[in-house]
DNA sequence: TATCTTTGCTAAATCGATTTAGTTAAATTT
DNA sequence: AAATTTAACTAAATCGATTTAGCAAAGATA
């Protein structure tokens, strides 16, 4: 059953194609087509159930009315919230999402980059993996409409839109440090990301704002793509003695490493608050219902999803703007559970 | 910067077109093409690092290798994760998935299928909300390949790769009733869906089965679309008194509904197991840290998701099986946690 | 009446690939 | 030497839209 074309209809209603183009794109009036015409044309549509084949378009216009989205793992919930958020934002405006996961392979996300852009996608939304610093700065040079999200290359003058990562994992060590707590450590992932980075340095310079002196033992680094094992050495080896603990708190900088996380403090039978608190990024639902639930840095992610989207669409539609690239940075929200005592 | 076409190439070797086509699609050797010519053309590729136009490609051979993903919302980490095995399934085969969320929302999944449909992807992946038969029946009967999951609609003979949701329903509440629990309440959603449907019906046969009668107030069906709220008030319904609580235990039919109803019992003060006992579908993370950690149905999501791009494929590549449709049903897990007691 | 405008429409080029139907020159057969 | 086959390649149509350039007829102006 082959679909109708703008010939189909051109024939029906015994005109041109052109002519067909120009009402079905709204655009009778400015051509002069008589109104007769415009209404045949209209319900011959109609009748066929014409559906513009975007291919075609695409190919002629240049435009495909998709976006490419590169993040590291749509199961992960942030992840997945903000792919929500950005394809509702895009539907809005009548556009396409292509939701690629990365797993923060560089390898991965450049192949990804290769075919959407064999799709012809008019942009891309990506939240870049480490060393992939060359693929973004070859979408720069080929004024390729982007927006980086979650992290940015600080040597790369991109549009993209991150939180104030450092105020709020100053914000979320304060905290303990308001309620008591002295050894706190930080168990993160990737310090080579710059949103990590950011986020130990925050830890580090609430601990130094109180004059506690920042002890590297305390900060767990996870390898690249960790799983429940290597949080729980983490955890082990962090808490050392069961009866005479080396820290009081932890600082998670991601959820999923906090969720590990809790679960084997937990198996390992400390109580949290009591004799461990914690804190982490992200408000993952698990974070609700848990033993004690998290207190935790909360992520504006409407306004990440919804700002992404705009700002490239802006871009794809003024594309002699491209050069003015903005860094926008939004503030992330605490909020307060039971996790850290009081 | 204009990308490269095949014309680039042509010209630059000095050939046809049509040549460049041939050794670009590895059918050099079919065509009688020489080496030499073969190799330059192959050079020459690299050198002005052609890409091929996908558009262009899929409006001449009417394939786009892409493929259409309908689901509720890819922000539920159930979709998140089924939605990642299927990209991944898909990337194997050199297909992209453009995701969709439909909330739900028949007139949403409407609109999306007729953008999809413009789009001209190759085939669909669809979790169908109810009274969108139409739009399933109309792929049937346009010949379009799709395959539906989660659930189906029983009138309709479509691909489907599904759960015994029964089965793993009639197991879960067993499971509560083998550890004492007389009191059993479901809280589910919508049972004009199938899959909820045979949850909540494997639920009464658990009962009767123990001769149990099934109190119809013991169910709850919550609003198309619930929320925190819906689910309190429910539950404030089915536990009644404090103090003489009218149930011991309940079946979560979603993970969404069963941790907005854990944090709702936790909030109440009732204690997990002691006081009631509960079981949910779907294996969240959040059940795993869970003041009592929840024991779970758990579906077998990367079969879901490779088997559902494996046939979908299969369809595509061979549209004259299209008449054999098959209904692929799979077994499901069961986690014993600490949520029922012993 | 001749010229100019306006109205209402169409032909044909174009986007970038694929594919069918040839073509030419060389090699082989008769 | 003529006829046939093969090797190596190309022209042009096609997919389905958009868009530029332009045409014919009617109405307005000089």
């Amino acid at each position: 059953m082959k679909r109708t074309s703008l010939n189909d209809i051109a024939k029906q209603v015994g005109v041109s194609k052109t002519l067909v183009s120009f009402v079905l794109n709204g655009r009778g009036k400015e051509f002069r087509i008589s109104e007769e015409i415009c209404r045949k044309v209209l319900d011959s549509a109609k009748e066929l159930n014409y559906q513009p084949n975007r291919l075609a378009q695409g190919l002629r216009t240049g435009k495909t009315k998709t976006i490419g989205l590169i993040i590291a793992d749509i199961a992960n919930p942030f992840f997945g919230k903000l792919g929500r958020e950005i394809e509702q934002e895009a539907a809005r405006y009548g556009y396409h999402v292509i939701f690629c996961s990365s797993d923060e392979n560089p390898e991965k996300s450049e192949q990804q980059i290769a075919m959407l852009q064999q799709s012809q996608v008019d942009g891309y939304i990506i939240s870049p993996p480490i060393h992939s610093e060359e693929q973004i700065r070859s979408l720069s040079k080929g004024n390729i409409p982007y927006v980086l999200i979650d992290r940015y290359f600080p040597g790369i003058e991109s549009n993209c839109i991150v939180v104030d990562n450092f105020e709020a994992a100053y914000q979320a060590t304060n905290h303990l440090l308001k309620l008591g707590r002295k050894k706190i450590a930080n168990i993160t992932v990737n310090l080579e990301l710059v949103n990590m980075r950011e986020r130990t340095e925050g830890y580090k310079q609430a601990l130094a704002d109180r004059s506690i002196e920042v002890d590297e033992n305390l900060i767990k680094v996870l390898p690249f793509s960790h799983d429940n094992k290597d949080v729980s050495t983490a955890i082990r080896e962090l808490a050392g003695d069961r009866d005479n603990l080396k820290v009081d708190a932890i600082l998670f900088s991601t959820s999923k490493i906090g969720i590990m996380g809790i679960e084997c403090v937990t198996e390992i039978g400390l109580k949290i608050p009591d004799e461990i608190a914690v804190v982490s990024f992200d408000n993952a639902d698990a974070y609700k219902i848990c033993v004690s639930p998290v207190s935790v840095v909360a992520q504006p992610l409407k306004e990440i999803g919804t700002k992404a989207v705009r700002i490239l669409l802006d871009e794809i539609a003024h594309p002699e703007t491209l050069r003015k690239r903005q860094k926008i940075v939004l503030k992330t929200g605490f909020i307060v559970r039971k996790s850290c005592g009081s």
